[in-house]
DNA sequence: CCGCCGCCGTGACGCTTGTCACACCTGCCC
DNA sequence: GGGCAGGTGTGACAAGCGTCACGGCGGCGG
């Protein structure tokens, strides 16, 4: 059997299909290993197929005229890319980049729509993946309308807890691989207000602690519970 | 044959399916005849089936704790209302609210969710709704964090304008019914800046004439042009 | 005719944030 | 040791915008 099955069971979108259609795919699939910031596609490019995140992390992004950035979104280890494009056939909607060493698995358009229309449960699967991103799209703008730079940095980084922290007691402490500059341009912000941020947040408590690049973070509740109530 | 079949197929979303399945559909579907500002759902909701619009408009937004609104969508005849939870079964991500006396058709979850699996071309139109929904987020977001109110005005005068609007030469005439604190909810900022964005795009030429609740305007194109320049 | 009310225009003020400028620190390479 | 670069802290400033306050205007009911 092909080794890649098994992996492609472990990605959430494929995980309920049965080893026929999945062999099939997996036969279809190219692996591909990038370095940091290798760009997978650009906004507005015709999309090809689909990207599924092995190991590593991609993000996701939106550019202004004037060289500013949003991210959409952040995608990690069995997550799959811009699946929107290739369920109704537009350009892509925004820009990726890898942003740490990655292995990414690229499976052709054709390949795709054709176990979309076959197996029902490739298509549930996608709805469910759609609805999922759309969720999160509604949390990111609410967050962008609603919440200051500090709030939306406790967001980000009770998340980042919550997938990657370890628990020290009651506090959890994080290995955030990321500069500020990279933290600015998740949050659609400037790398001072983060700096600036990050001591507003240690000032209430919420950053126990900080070196380098570790963190030690109040639980991820304390944390999203201050980012909502904007103030306490 | 019962008429709401004929009114269900003018709905893009039900368009392509057969008489069978719509007439089934239809004798599910209760009609409600609603008037202004009446509430069809609120965020955190469980969700018990389909709204379409069939006449007048319904206002999709969330609300931040301290009463600020940002609206994520306005929907008007033909379209669907909170097609997401329906298909990841979760609560209502949003509110909703009539903003004019509005005719809308109620589908219950249930026949939703049998029409859904049984018929292959209701999946695929719940997934193009969807994804436009997606594209339409993404959208959003861009305007939110990159544009000023001024320019979001205008994008929304454009939309607007290419929906209702009669030509005029070069120019566009639209009956804008609603009042400068409903722009306001509906770009998520205070009616004030409303005010003083007017004034800026008469300034500019992109408003040439604005009497009561109507609007004279320079042609969708220009004012998409100049929200996305955001300057010149 | 008068007062009330909903809507609109506008000035003043403060807060948040992007931008610029600059100092500091650390590791690294010559 | 002495630059040098990349990451970081911080002050100053301006722009955008939310908020408050107030005045004007038009319709409508007494």
């Amino acid at each position: 059997m092909n080794p890649l099955v098994a992996v492609l069971r472990r990605v959430p979108i494929f995980a309920e299909l049965n080893d026929i259609v999945l062999e099939r795919l997996s036969m279809r699939c190219v692996p591909r290993t990038v370095g940091e910031g290798f760009a997978l596609f650009r906004a507005g490019e015709r999309c090809s197929g689909l990207y599924v995140v092995l190991e590593g992390r991609v993000r996701v992004f939106r550019t202004s005229l004037d060289g500013r950035e949003q991210t959409l979104t952040v995608e990690g280890p069995g997550r799959p890319v811009a699946e929107l494009p290739l369920v109704d056939g537009g350009p892509y909607p925004a820009s990726a980049v890898t942003t740490a060493p990655s292995r990414l698995l690229f499976l052709p358009r054709a390949e795709f729509e054709h176990a979309f229309r076959t197996d029902p449960d490739v298509a549930a699967a996608v709805v469910r993946a759609l609805g999922a991103r759309l969720r999160h799209f509604v949390q990111l703008l609410e967050t962008l309308a609603f919440r200051d730079v500090a709030a939306r940095l406790a967001m980000l980084l009770a998340d980042y807890a919550d997938r990657e922290g370890h628990e020290r007691g009651d506090a959890v402490e994080v290995q955030l691989e990321r500069t500020q500059e990279e933290l600015a341009a998740e949050l659609g912000t400037a790398r001072e207000s983060i700096s600036r941020a990050l001591k507003q947040l240690t000032v209430r408590g919420l950053i126990l602690d900080r070196a380098g690049t570790r963190f030690v973070l109040a639980s991820s509740e304390r944390l999203r519970a201050w980012a909502r109530g904007e103030g306490t």
